[in-house]
DNA sequence: AGTTGAGTTTACTCATGAGTAAGGTAATAT
DNA sequence: ATATTACCTTACTCATGAGTAAACTCAACT
C-alpha cells in the first residue's frame, strides 16, 4: 500500500532512474527511443510530446539532453553512420579479396540495418533535416559509398568480382541490403538469418539457376 | 506592348490554358507537378500553396481539382501502382519461363521507377496517408508482391530460377530495382540504360566472376 | 448587353507542434 | 535540517500549413 508508484503522491519521473543510468547512458535511452518512434511512424508524424510520452516524461524534460528535433535526428543518423564505418574498416583491415570482402559487410549490414538506430538511416527522410545537418550526414554517406566502390573495384581487379560499373553496383548493392529495413518484422515468419542468406545468395549468384 | 501577360490588367492565371486543356489534362497537369513536388522535397515538406506556386496560382485553385492533400498523394501513388500492375499484367500474358519474365518486368521497372508518379511510390513515405488511403495502397502493393512471388516460384518449378525464397526474393527483387528512384538523376554520369543493365546482370548473375 | 458558372483570388479559421519561461521536487552535499 | 542543483512540470508563445468563405473574372451562351 505504500508503494511509492501507486500512492497518491505524484511519482518521480525521472528517465531512466530504475536503471540507475547516468546522464550519458539516459541520453542513449531517449536516443533509442526516438529512433524507434522515427522509424515506426515517420520523422514527420512523429512530435516531441510522441517521444517525450513513450518515455514517460513531458516534453522540455528532453530539451535537457537534447537541444532540438534536428538533433534528435541526426544524432540517431550519425550514430548509424559510425557503425557503418567501423564495419567497413574492419573489412578493410582483413584483407582478403574484393569479394570476401563485400560478402563480409554485407552479411554483417543485415544484421545492422534492422536495429533501432540502422533502420533510421532507410527510413528517416533526410529532407527533414537543416540544411546543415543533411550536407554533414550525405558527406558521411559519400564516405561510405566511395569505401564500397573502391572495394568492387579491387574485387574486379583481383578476379574475384566480374566487370562491371562500381558506382552504380555500390549504389545498387546498399539499395539492395538496405531494403530489410522497410519489410522486415521481428514477429514475422522470417529470420534475419534466412533474410541474409537469401540476400548473399543474390549478391554473389544472382537468381538464374546453374548451367547444368 | 499590348501583351496580355504585360499589360497593366492582371493576366488571367488558369492551369493549363496555353496548352488548351480540358478538366481532366489539368488536373493531370496538377498531379504531375505534385508528384514532382512530392518526390523533392517530400509530402510532409510541401505545402499545398508549394504546388500552387509551381503551378502559378494560388492554393485554393488547387481544391477545384482535389479534395485533400491525401487525395493528391494517394492519386499520385494510385497513378504509379496501375502502370505497375499492367506491366505485370503483360508480363503473365507473353509467357516463356519464370526467369524470362522477371527479365522482362524489371527492365521497364527501372524504367518506370525514375518517371514522376514511379518515383513517388518509392520517396513518397506512406505513413503520411490517411489510414483508409494507407489501407488501399498497401493492399494493391501486397498484390503486386504476390504476382512477384508467383513467377519466382514458377522460375523454380521450371528450371530457370535456383531454389530461394520466393518471399524474401521478391521483396528483395523490389528493393533493388526501386533503388535508382533514390540516386538517379537526369544530369548524372549514368544513363538509365547502363544502369539497368548493371541491375540486370546483378539480377541473373551476382557480382561474384564466374568460374573459369 | 446580360446571365451563368467554372475557375480563381483574397482573406480568413483553426489545429498542431517546436521551442521557452518560470516555478516545483527530490537526491545529494553540507 | 537546509541548501544546492539537476531534473522535471505546467503553462505559455509563435509559426506554419490545411482547409473554407465569399467575392471577383471572364468566356460562352442567350
Amino acid at each position: 500500500m505504500s508503494n511509492p508508484s501507486t500512492s497518491g503522491r505524484r511519482a518521480a519521473r525521472r528517465i531512466g532512474v530504475d536503471q540507475g543510468a547516468d546522464f550519458e547512458q539516459r541520453r542513449r535511452i531517449i536516443l533509442r527511443e526516438a529512433a524507434r518512434a522515427f522509424n515506426e511512424k515517420g520523422v514527420e508524424n512523429t512530435s516531441l510530446d510522441d517521444i517525450a510520452a513513450r518515455l514517460n516524461v513531458t516534453k522540455p524534460a528532453l530539451y535537457h539532453y537534447v537541444s532540438s528535433k534536428d538533433e534528435f535526428v541526426s544524432l540517431c543518423l550519425a550514430q548509424a553512420m559510425e557503425d557503418n564505418q567501423r564495419l567497413l574498416e574492419e573489412a578493410g583491415q582483413r584483407g582478403g579479396t574484393g569479394l570476401e570482402q563485400l560478402i563480409y559487410i554485407f552479411e554483417r549490414w543485415v544484421q545492422g540495418v534492422v536495429s533501432d538506430f540502422g533502420r533510421s538511416i532507410v527510413l528517416v527522410d533526410l529532407r527533414t533535416l537543416s540544411d546543415a545537418s543533411r550536407r554533414e550526414h550525405r558527406k558521411a554517406q559519400r564516405q561510405l559509398l566511395r569505401s564500397v566502390e573502391s572495394i568492387i573495384q579491387r574485387g574486379i581487379e583481383d578476379g574475384s568480382v566480374r566487370r562491371c560499373s562500381p558506382a552504380v553496383m555500390a549504389l545498387s548493392l546498399i539499395g539492395l541490403f538496405n531494403s530489410p529495413a522497410r519489410w522486415y518484422r521481428e514477429d514475422g515468419g522470417l529470420s534475419i538469418e534466412e533474410i541474409a542468406q537469401e540476400l548473399m545468395a543474390l549478391l554473389t549468384n544472382g537468381v538464374a539457376a546453374s548451367p547444368e
